[in-house]
RNA sequence: GCCCCCGUAGCUCAGUAGGAUAGAGCAACGGAUUCCUAAUCCGUGUGCCGGGCGUUCGAAUCGCCCCGGGGGCACCA
């Protein structure tokens, strides 16, 4: 809607530049918005405001020229009013909002799914957490939003790929696998003095009598350099194993796990050093090798290797993020941990000296999440081993309440969850109020289907009926939907959704509690249940989205 | 010290790429169920949008300065 609003003031004002009304120059961007007041209309455009400084006019005689300009072709407009400052509302015909109902009938579970991706191709790369230890509730947040976002930018036509980037070719790992064997010699028997700096949960344990099980003792006459590397392997394969089911429980899928030790394979890092040393983006000072990310507004420059020779970590990260241009994605989101966000100049530089559009990166950033329990906070810390896990957040809330939870802020501001309140089926809950429209609505149908009456359709249906105040907003809020999520997927904002969500189903409660659907007046029964239908469609195609259940009953 | 994010109702937060009179949920209080699910609905309040200056026709939103909270400032990942 908004954006035929957007072509036929896009004629009006060529059409007034061809007559000479004006001289013609480039046009601003057309910006057309629903309004928060219906005594404005139902769509606003600050168009004429926009362009009074250029022309040097009052805005309200603009928009006084441009009114009398508008070809509405389809004949959508009702009226036109200009107000306040220089606003043109636009006021619809009321049956243009029976209209959506068409395209929901139409396009079923596809409606909504606005094209601004125009197909192209985007890498969504989330999670990425070391196999060190399973998945915490740390972890979730940026699982979801990241999943979330890649579901929303696949509904709005764009080529998604999920990728998990698995950083095990660094020191860590080599921790890992030498914690395991201490715990390992300590479960022999031997006496250990385990280092603070070792992972020290329950798990590390459990990989050492696994490994026990399995090779008995043979492990413990062999050299620590040579047998740490057969521990880090085998706990890292356990470990990212659980890691992908626990992401299974929590319905994410990726298309692909790829392996830092891949970016070193034939000397990979190496080499794609020497090429950016060609391009003058390196320099040595003597034993450690600079990338010069100042070049493009870094405040320092950054070491890529180090005094002994070992590539840091952003070098393996510039090779990973020409691997991942070299596939042929047009865009690359990466989603990390707000305590990363000092990394994204150095990453953004580390893209354009490989030749690279600044805005084919994207990073989102996922702030902290406060895990309370009845309004207390849960200490965690990884390295102690005091952390709930992922796995347990799901298997305690279910996935449903877990994934909307981390849906309801935006992603940069902190959240509190709080496992209590999630796991309680009340009106704490969003999820279950957005749910239970939806299992209303089913449980509306099932009545009708009960008294024999057939599912209406567009075409023999009388959408006249349908005067009240609310029927007309939930109409609006039908055609929003596509708006909205477009909105979602310019933005990178999912939580859009939610909130969207949230507005849809409390006018259907209230509409719902003051108004009968099915009743003894066939053609307005017929309306509403073609009204209602629409709105389950709409509640069903957004929770899919989500990744969250739209339950029949409840 | 430098950089980034945040500061909106008692609490938790929205505020649609600067728009018209700043919103919702929770909490509190009072009501609604012979009728499609009460996990629902209806009603009742509250705001120096942290403060100041500036840009603009117009600022919660943009710029600068301060105050307060968090995070980051590795040849760690």
């Amino acid at each position: 809607m908004k954006e035929k609003l957007v072509a036929v003031l896009r004629n009006a004002l060529r059409t007034c530049e061809q007559e000479g009304l004006w001289e013609a120059g480039t046009l601003p961007f057309i910006e057309v918005d629903w309004t928060k007041d219906s005594t404005h209309g139902d769509y606003a455009s600050n168009i004429a405001m926009m362009l009074a400084s250029r022309l040097k006019r009052k805005p309200r005689q603009i928009a006084e020229t441009i009114c009398q300009h508008l070809h509405d072709d389809e004949g959508i407009i009702e009226k036109t009013e200009i107000a306040g400052p220089g606003f043109i509302n636009f006021f619809l015909k009321e049956a243009i909002w029976a209209g959506c109902l068409a395209d929901v009938e139409r396009q079923g579970a596809r409606y909504g799914f606005a094209d601004v991706g125009g197909g192209k191709k985007v890498q969504v790369e989330f999670v990425s957490a070391n196999p060190t230890g399973p998945l915490h509730i740390g972890h979730a947040r940026g699982a979801v939003v990241g999943d979330v976002l890649a579901n929303v930018l696949a509904a709005t036509n764009h080529d998604v790929f999920r990728e998990y980037y698995i950083n095990d070719a660094g020191n860590q790992m080599n921790n890992l696998g030498r914690s395991v064997l201490y715990r390992y010699r300590e479960l022999q028997g031997q006496e250990v003095a385990f280092p603070e700096n070792c992972y020290q949960g329950d798990y590390i344990k459990a990989l050492a009598s696994d490994i026990i099980a399995r090779d008995g003792d043979v492990h413990l006459k062999k050299a620590e350099d040579d047998v740490i590397p057969l521990f880090t392997a085998y706990a890292a394969g356990v470990i990212m194993e659980g890691i992908k089911d626990d992401l299974g429980a929590f319905g994410i899928k990726f298309d692909l796990y790829f392996s830092e030790r891949e970016l070193y394979r034939d000397d990979g890092v190496a080499k794609l050093l020497r090429e950016l040393e060609d391009k003058k983006f390196i320099y040595s000072d003597g034993d450690t090798l600079w990338f010069k990310t100042t070049d493009f507004g870094d405040e320092k420059d950054r070491v890529v290797v180090r005094q002994n020779g070992e590539p840091t970590y952003f070098a393996a990260d510039i090779a990973y993020h020409r691997n991942k241009f070299s596939r042929g994605f047009d865009t690359v989101i990466d989603i990390w941990g707000a305590d990363h966000h000092g990394y994204i100049p150095r990453m953004s530089a580390g893209v354009q000296a490989l030749g690279y559009n600044k805005e084919s990166l994207k990073v989102v950033l996922i702030q902290l999440v406060n895990l309370l329990r009845d309004g207390k906070p849960v200490a965690m810390s990884t390295r102690s081993g005091e952390f709930v896990t992922m796995r347990e957040v799901v298997d305690e809330v279910g996935r449903d309440a877990a994934r909307y939870n981390f849906l309801m802020r935006r992603s940069d501001s902190h959240l509190d969850f709080d496992l209590e309140v999630a796991k309680r089926q009340s009106n704490e809950n969003p999820v279950y109020y957005v749910q239970y429209a939806h299992a209303r609505i089913c449980s509306i149908l099932r009545t009708a289907g009960e008294r024999q009456l057939k599912t209406p359709d567009y075409a023999t249906t009388d959408f006249s009926r349908l005067v009240l105040p609310e029927e007309i907003g939930l109409m609006k809020m039908i055609i929003r939907f596509p708006e909205v999520l477009e909105g979602a997927a310019k933005m990178l904002e999912p939580h859009r959704l939610t909130f969207f969500l949230n507005d849809l189903a409390g006018m259907f409660h209230s509409y719902y509690n003051k108004n009968k659907v099915v009743s003894d007046d066939p053609a307005l029964t017929a309306a509403r249940l073609f009204l209602v239908i629409a709105i389950r469609v709409v509640l069903h195609n957004a929770l899919t989205i989500l990744g969250v259940s739209s339950p029949e009953k409840m």
